[in-house]
RNA sequence: GCCCAGGUGGCGGAACUGGCAGACGCGCUAGCUUGAGGGGCUAGUGCCCGUUUAGGGCGUGAAGGUUCAAAUCCUUUCCUGGGCACCA
């Protein structure tokens, strides 16, 4: 697929005496032409079997909303350059490309707009891979995948029905925002401040339906441990492991004066002494049990409140959001004091992390601490630091969290805390008070969607056989088209007797098919391996494939997918691996994330505000070429930042400074015989640049690299008046700058290769190389300061010994001056950059 | 609120491992170019003082610290952005 750089041959220079010296650099002439014949000659269609090592370069594929904006273009173009790089490298590189085209902007199109989900989809799939055509990227797009089609989103149902098998698909309740006035479920996003329902105004609350979910939980550990080995982001890593949230402790039992059992889950369990009341979820089960009838009312009232929160709001740890909560009139017994203690509810307390309910330690736990002074519930002290005062429950002001020594504490007084904590919690193993415990923040995956647009979830209800899986041969239960939309968003699958009204595939009975469907996430969780083989109908995708390409080398996408995207597609690729159909368990082993585009006053771009940026008006206006080096150049890809509208007028000088010095120059004759001492800057010049550009390619730094073209532009021109450019290395020079932007710049490039003589394809060429040796400078500009001050710079050479540094620095005019006579009573000398005199 | 980033000229940004702050581009100023359009070329451009030249001082959100030396390390603090489990 590669072949080598082509070197300059008396052919060659022939036929580059054809160039047109006055023709004037016209983007959409060039790009245009360029399309067309990469179109016809298939130029980025992939083959499995191409030699060379693979390289599969992912980008998120994007939400199909309609029209592209400068975001996609950010996201695609740049990752598109770096595929280029790899291709020119010699790898076979996999770029491909696809749609996540179920979800719930489809579906408000259609409730606001009338336009079904599946058409609105569709036209706006055809516009945007109009769109993305112009980009240049190198996406083969035989490859294509949307996930809205049956024949991608049986393979949801497939995998779900493999999850159900193992156990790792399971239904529970859960809470859910619902909007009495719609009677539809609400997404968070739906939920305006205040609790508005975003469609039509009515209050909304939480309510509890029965929901799918995903037990990834079960791979907690393994997800946590094997972000250690990924190439990503440091900070993606760090809030993946907080995600998680793994805490060691205990599980304590508690006993309720009903005669239940109530556990908690702490990690100081040295603290247990100090549990002087225990505080519940108030979605707490064990909760209508145990309060008493004269409490009942302000208890009802409470969890009607509670589901009003946030889980935001509930977390808040601001001291200005009042400590809340009710005593519930009901007792508990601490295991370790046989002290009664009262039992309260409060939202601060989540039903979905430990057990649900805690025991309160007011005097080691901050939130905890307020709740007590709030209510005036006692406080007791169980630890003392031993280097600070002791600490007096009656006059502290807030909780004491840190090392000590256990006072109060039964058995157990006088242990070291954090050192002893084992012995501790196996003297509570030992007398049947609790056990050793890991837990994690992290939740299982509630898949649920009580939606139209998505997977239908394949299982039927049958009143005698209860929940049936559909079997495998049946897939896909396929989405009805002919589905009645009612402006309340309420699903119409609930209401589609032909979909609903099903027979049981185990008696034969009649039965009720499942009418949620699944969360979209489930679609982005595999659909890279889905591109490796997008036609395979024998399962999700051809394992030989799959173990061709996968896993991912470089995945690309936004940073707001940190945590949510990224674990799933982690914990999927596992259960995968699981499954037998790959052997490696995580999906992507580098990856890269881009900042987001703002809008050029630095907020946000939004349709509504019209502060969207249109990437068709600047193609048309300035190339997609130098649209692509503008993305690059505005800043750190990782960061983002505003658009700048007036920059790319500078790129687009670049690309025609560029296409002059090449066409102007590039014709020859080369013959002119000079001294190799005259034609080494310029071979200098050439090997640093070429440095320069890979390196900066290869750290994602691609506002710098941008910057190694320019200026290597910048310096070839200033030789423009030499004879320099009558000869071979300045030949070379020239293809090496067309070699060098042919990933930024794929068309421009293309046509200046052409205007070179050079054989079709650019993009089929090696990428350039250089001797090491030309970047290495033999002398370098030397900083002298005395006391930290810069007072002089001197060429010196870059070995030179420090005692002969020193003697030439104190003869300097400047610095003996500076130094005016005072003894120096010490020389920092950093050899190749500085030396420092102190006096 | 919690978790994660980031703050450098008029603007976007650069700065290897603590070693010349401001590369490169935009914008601006002056000059040239009659091909007067959003064109091209040359020179200048952090701020302040000084000025024929020279030179000097200040300067990386704020305050403090470590060091011969800090945009870079430490402490405190302010501001902005991303995520927070049903937007994707």
């Amino acid at each position: 697929m590669t072949t080598k750089t082509a070197t300059v041959t008396p052919e060659t220079i022939e036929v580059s005496i054809g160039l047109d010296r006055t023709e004037r650099y016209d983007p959409a002439v060039i790009e245009e032409k360029w399309r067309e014949r990469w179109e016809r000659d298939d130029l980025y269609w992939v083959d499995d079997d191409a030699p060379g090592e693979k390289w599969y370069s992912l980008t998120m594929y994007p939400y199909p909303s309609g029209v592209l904006h400068i975001g996609h273009w950010y996201a695609f173009a740049v990752p598109d350059v770096y595929a280029r790089v790899q291709r020119m490298r010699g790898y076979n590189v996999l770029f491909p490309m696809g749609f996540d085209a179920f979800g719930l902007p489809a579906e408000n199109a259609a409730i606001r707009h009338g336009i079904h989900p599946a058409i609105w989809t569709s036209e706006n799939i055809a516009a945007m891979r109009q769109q993305y055509r112009q980009m240049g990227a190198m996406i083969d797009w035989s490859r294509e995948v949307a996930t809205c089609t049956p024949d991608y989103y049986r393979w949801n149902q497939w995998l779900f029905l493999q999850m159900l098998e193992r156990g790792l698909a399971y239904r529970a309740k859960g809470a859910v925002w619902w909007c009495p006035q719609d009677q539809t479920v609400l997404a968070n996003e739906q939920v305006l401040e205040g609790n508005i329902c975003e469609r039509c105004g009515a209050e909304v609350f939480k309510r509890d339906l029965e929901q799918w979910y995903f037990r990834i939980t079960d791979y907690a550990e393994e997800l946590l441990r094997d972000t250690e080995a990924l190439d990503w982001p440091e900070r993606v890593k760090t809030m993946q492991r907080n995600w998680i949230g793994r805490s060691e402790g205990a599980r304590l039992r508690f006993m309720l004066e009903t005669g239940d059992s109530l556990e908690v889950f702490t990690t100081r369990p040295d603290t247990v002494w100090g549990a002087t009341f225990m505080v519940l979820a108030p979605e707490h089960p064990l909760v209508a049990k145990i309060t008493i009838p004269d409490r009942q009312a302000d208890v009802d009232a409470y969890i009607e409140q509670a589901r009003r929160q946030t889980e935001i709001e509930r977390m808040s740890t601001d001291e200005a959001r009042a400590r809340t909560g009710v005593f519930t009139g009901g007792y508990a017994v601490n295991p370790v004091t046989d002290e009664r203690i009262p039992v309260w509810i409060a939202d601060y307390v989540l039903m979905g992390y430990g057990t649900g309910a805690i025991m309160a330690v007011p005097f080691g736990d901050q939130r905890d601490f307020e709740f007590a002074r709030a209510f005036d519930l006692p406080i007791r002290a169980i630890v003392q630091s031993e280097d600070g005062p002791e600490l007096d429950p009656a006059t502290m002001t807030e909780a004491y969290d840190g090392p000590g020594v256990l006072v109060n504490s039964g058995p157990m007084t006088g242990k070291r805390v954090p050192e002893e904590l084992p012995q501790i919690i196996r003297w509570l193993e030992e007398t049947g008070r609790g056990k050793a415990e890991v837990t994690y923040r992290l939740r299982d995956w509630l898949i649920s969607r009580q939606r139209y647009w998505g997977t239908p979830i394949p299982v039927v209800y049958c009143d005698d056989c209860g929940m049936v899986p559909v079997p495998e041969d049946q897939l896909p239960v396929e989405l009805p088209l002919d589905a009645e939309f009612t402006p309340t968003g309420q699903s119409p699958l609930v209401t589609h007797e032909g979909f609903l009204n099903t027979t049981c595939p185990r008696c034969g009975g009649a039965a009720r098919r499942e009418t949620d469907t699944m969360d979209t996430f489930v679609d982005s969780s595999w659909y890279w391996f889905r591109y490796t083989s997008p036609r395979e109908d024998e399962g999700p995708f051809d394992p030989e494939a799959a173990a061709r390409w996968t896993p991912v080398d470089l995945y690309c996408g936004g940073i707001e997918h940190a945590i949510l995207h990224l674990l799933y597609a982690r914990f999927f690729t596992k259960v995968i691996r699981d499954l037998g159909l790959i052997e490696h368990g995580e999906p992507f082993l580098r990856l890269r994330n881009q900042g987001m585009i703002l809008a050029e006053e630095g907020t946000k771009m939004s349709k509504s505000r019209g502060t969207q940026i249109a990437p068709d008006e600047l193609v048309a206006r300035h190339g997609a070429d130098a649209l692509r080096l503008h993305l690059m150049y505005l800043g750190p890809w990782d960061q983002g930042g505003p658009w700048n509208s007036r920059g790319i007028a500078g790129m687009e000088r670049f690309i025609r400074r560029a296409y002059g010095l090449v066409t102007e120059t590039g014709a020859g004759p080369f013959d002119q015989p000079l001294p190799e001492a005259e034609t080494t800057p310029l071979r200098r010049l050439r090997a640093k640049a070429i440095r320069r550009v890979t390196t900066d390619l290869d750290e994602f730094q691609f506002n710098t690299m941008v910057a190694a073209l320019i200026e290597y532009v910048n310096e070839l021109m200033k030789l423009r008046e030499t004879a320099l450019i009558h000869t071979r290395d300045w030949r070379e020079a020239l293809e090496t700058l067309v070699l060098l932007m042919a990933p930024s710049t794929p068309y421009v490039a293309e046509e200046l290769w052409e205007r070179l003589g050079m054989p079709y394809s650019v993009h089929h060429q090696s990428w350039p190389d250089y001797d090491p040796a030309l970047t290495q400078d033999d002398a370098v500009e030397v900083v002298v300061q005395v006391n930290g001050k810069v007072r002089d710079r001197l060429l010196l050479p870059v070995d030179l010994p420090e005692a002969d540094a020193r003697a030439r620095v104190l003869t300097q005019p400047k610095i003996t001056e500076a130094i005016a006579g005072r003894e120096p009573r010490k020389v920092i000398y950093v050899p190749g950059r500085l030396i420092n005199i102190v006096v």
